[in-house]
DNA sequence: TCGACGATGACCT
DNA sequence: GGTCATCGTCGAA
């Protein structure tokens, strides 16, 4: 197994790309503390022309500035003053597209993750929805910008057997008018660790 | 400076 | 179904 090496995050379409990244396997080795878990949801965020993305409209502020990078790095943002979203920046430099990890299937360092999320048993609560999914794999604001192809954060394709995907829309973007009913959420219908059906 | 508000989640009825 | 914790970011003043 290897790392999925940077470039791979450089494709020009996150829409795709999103999909394309249920059934792959993210790790991270943080605090001395190795983690792993199989994507099961991911949202496409698609740049200055999407009002769901925080760079809708070119928009650019200190937050915002690491979604204009070069794909294949962190984005992990404060939301609600209380949840650490975890998404990973697409296509090339200047575009500002990104894709929201929304859940993963716990695979290794389950121990640490009962820790890190003050749980002991392995229920979808453990690692469905973006906030619970940063706080299992102990990501924070501490990792933005950081490549998602490095020794901390990577992914490798198991090539488990192919994940039966569901299109629909994403969560929680009302504000976003239109663009709140584009079909941009996939997550595996086979995995019971996905955060809304 | 200050006020409004979120790409949520846990718990309540 | 509804409420609310909690704080960094952002835009208005």
């Amino acid at each position: 197994m290897s790392k999925i090496p940077q470039s791979y995050f450089q494709s020009g379409n996150v829409v795709q790309l999103a999909e394309d990244l249920i059934g792959m396997e993210v790790f991270t080795n943080i605090d001395g503390q190795l983690t792993s878990g199989i994507v099961t949801e991911t949202e496409a965020y698609a740049g200055k022309g999407d009002k769901a993305c925080h760079a809708h409209l070119g928009r650019f502020t200190k937050r915002t500035a690491v979604m204009y990078q070069p794909g294949g790095i962190a984005y992990i943002y404060l939301c609600y003053g209380i949840h650490h979203l975890f998404n990973i920046v697409t296509n090339t430099k200047g575009n500002a597209d990104a894709i929201l990890i929304r859940a993963v299937e716990p695979k290794r360092g389950i121990e640490s993750m009962f820790k890190r999320r003050d749980k002991s048993k392995l229920d979808k609560t453990l690692t469905s929805g973006p906030g619970n999914v940063s706080q299992a794999l102990g990501l924070s604001k501490i990792q933005n910008s950081l490549s998602v192809s490095s020794d901390t954060i990577w992914f490798e394709d198991p090539k488990l057997k192919p994940p039966e995907i569901v299109t629909t829309t994403r969560i929680g973007i009302d504000y976003a008018g239109e663009d709140a009913l584009l079909p941009w959420r996939f997550y595996d219908a086979t995995s019971k660790f996905v955060s809304v059906r």
